[in-house]
DNA sequence: GCCGGTATCTATAACGTTTGCGGGGATAAA
DNA sequence: TTTATCCCCGCAAACGTTATAGATACCGGC
């Protein structure tokens, strides 16, 4: 029993096969008693369409790619969650392709895109990434391309964004809310918008409550990184009451280094995070941080998606709302 | 400047196509002189098969499905990051489904994976998986499946597996070796075959060596009821001085509880797991696992897969080694 | 001059689908 | 009966590739 095909429905039924492939699209050329025919006998026969005959006449698949510098990491893995179920209930399939952060990796996944003709494509760009001619030939094929997370400063794309700046100003609020005096600000790469969008904001909101906190910022890259870093400011002279992490990673490392000086939180040192959520919940006490919902970026992304596919208007940049959970760490 | 198809270079070189298809292929029935030149060509127009029209020729893709219960885990991810990765560097592409551990679902991702006519199919099945035609019908039209972690018990399939046997009785053997008196074991959905070879493994090296501790053994399912089961357990008169955890999510709900009842570790209850690294090292004092890697095992399953599709003889069960990672939890 | 052999290339038929166009038959209008 | 108008349906050409089966030309050997 192999797969049956319009053919073999059309030689079963006694009619073309132009006529089986117009029943099954509810063409109105075709009387309802001859669709009734060819509905029944394909669910009998199992008839499905063969998507690669489909893709190569129609010159367009139900499949889209993701593109992330790595999946194994809690945001993005809640991000492509919640865009695979979408996709999935409307009948797409997802093409998941990290970029290690690498330039070369992120432009031979965009070539594998473009060449699999997706139906469109979500981004967040590597560390990399400067050179957006590898989008560009996405856009020149009409592949939409929405960037997520980690945005490229491009106009004329659509980008979904976590609300960066809000989230570090609600994070700096609690801060100077909580008369804090020596503040370490802990970022990423400071290469990516994201990083420059929280480090400014956080920055300024603690600067424009004069006279402000004293803060000190670095930006320190994984978990050890971070362990290092956070180690060297607790044991210098001029030590922190409070570090702000931008991201999960960079919390596990600060942790680390508190856990190694047996340090007490809140009372020795306070601690603030930026998290898509699990992590700052697993400390005791829990770690106060400002929520960023990666799966609802996922969702709203892939909306944002649909209505590119549909020609339909849509807000050339979007951003989530940033919610504080409180946890006892500051 | 649109895709270029074997046509135009033929068009352009005034050969015919078949010429063309041969001379990229190395076909000893082209001259070097012309395989040079289309070559050349080739090159500069920036020739690409057509994956689609090379798919619908040939009926096989490089596109290889993982399915998995769910993306968003910390061992899964490390898994599919691995055979991402390696299958990227083979010329693979990979197809990710999710089966959120529901029936229907995953017969429509596997569903799916036929249609699109992937090569091959790495596939962790669903807490529901009983029947296993879907799977049948992959290996009738000649897909190979490689199962990985949560592994059916059927004979025929290629199978590769964390040591659950082994891994459960390390961690049974220093529970043993530090004199436990009463433990408590936590497992997963006591359907999987996976929780099965842990929890029996497990029972049976405390039970071997008589007189034993006293064994109570629980299944609670996520990081709440895991919560919920070690709240009950720990303020019960028969309370329990150790917890062994079997995978990452009970693991985190069982810290919640004893965080919340401001309990020591290990003074007033020891805690050991089987992790696939990151969580127990987030703890103070961090805790002791057996360390179950996903990318390892990511590797070693791709590696069968490559076995199988080229034909290769291999072992129909393989399982990883584990290690015990000592932490301060017990 | 005919034949077999070799080296190089072409013609053509698939693979399964979609779609513009055209045609046949029935019914209604003239 | 003829002509116009529908409603159904079939023909055939794509889409870009691969594979089978020739075709053509050239060569040495009998």
């Amino acid at each position: 029993m192999q797969q049956s095909t319009l053919k073999k429905l059309s030689e079963v039924l006694g009619i073309s096969i132009s006529t089986v492939s117009r029943a099954l699209k509810n063409h109105p050329d075709i009387s309802e008693h001859t669709k009734a025919r060819v509905r029944d006998l394909a669910t009998a026969m199992e008839y499905e369409p063969n998507s690669y005959a489909v893709q190569l006449r129609t010159r367009q698949s139900n499949v889209m790619g993701i593109l992330v510098p790595s999946i194994n990491n809690f945001f993005y893995d809640s991000f492509i969650a919640a865009v695979e179920e979408e996709a999935r209930q409307q009948g797409y399939s997802v093409l998941i392709m990290q970029s290690r952060d690498q330039l070369e990796i992120e432009n031979a996944n965009l070539h594998l895109f473009r060449k699999n003709m997706v139906s469109g494509v979500f981004a967040s760009v590597s560390i990399e990434t400067e050179d957006m001619t590898a989008f560009h030939r996405l856009r020149d094929m009409k592949i939409p391309v929405i960037f997520f997370d980690r945005v490229p400063e491009l106009p004329g794309y659509c980008k979904v964004c976590l609300p960066d700046a809000e989230a570090a100003r609600l994070a700096a609020e609690v801060i100077l809310q909580k008369k804090k005096k020596k503040v370490l600000g802990l970022f990423g790469h400071p290469h990516l918008s994201i990083t420059k969008m929280r480090a400014a904001s956080f920055r300024e909101t603690l600067e424009r409550n004069a006279p402000g906190p004293q803060l000190s910022i670095d930006y320190p890259e994984g978990i050890d990184k971070s362990r290092e870093v956070t180690l060297a400011a607790l044991r210098g002279k001029d030590k922190p009451d409070v570090i702000f992490c931008m991201g999960d990673l960079i919390l596990v490392g600060t942790m680390h280094a508190i856990h190694e000086l047996q340090l007490d939180v809140p009372g020795d040192i306070s601690v603030i995070s930026i998290s898509n959520g699990l992590f700052p919940t697993m400390y005791n006490p829990k770690i106060t941080y400002v929520e960023t919902n990666g799966a609802k970026l996922g969702k709203l992304a892939f909306s944002r998606m649909m209505s590119a596919l549909r020609k339909e208007p849509f807000p050339e940049v979007s951003f989530l709302e940033a919610e504080l959970m409180e946890g006892g760490s500051i």
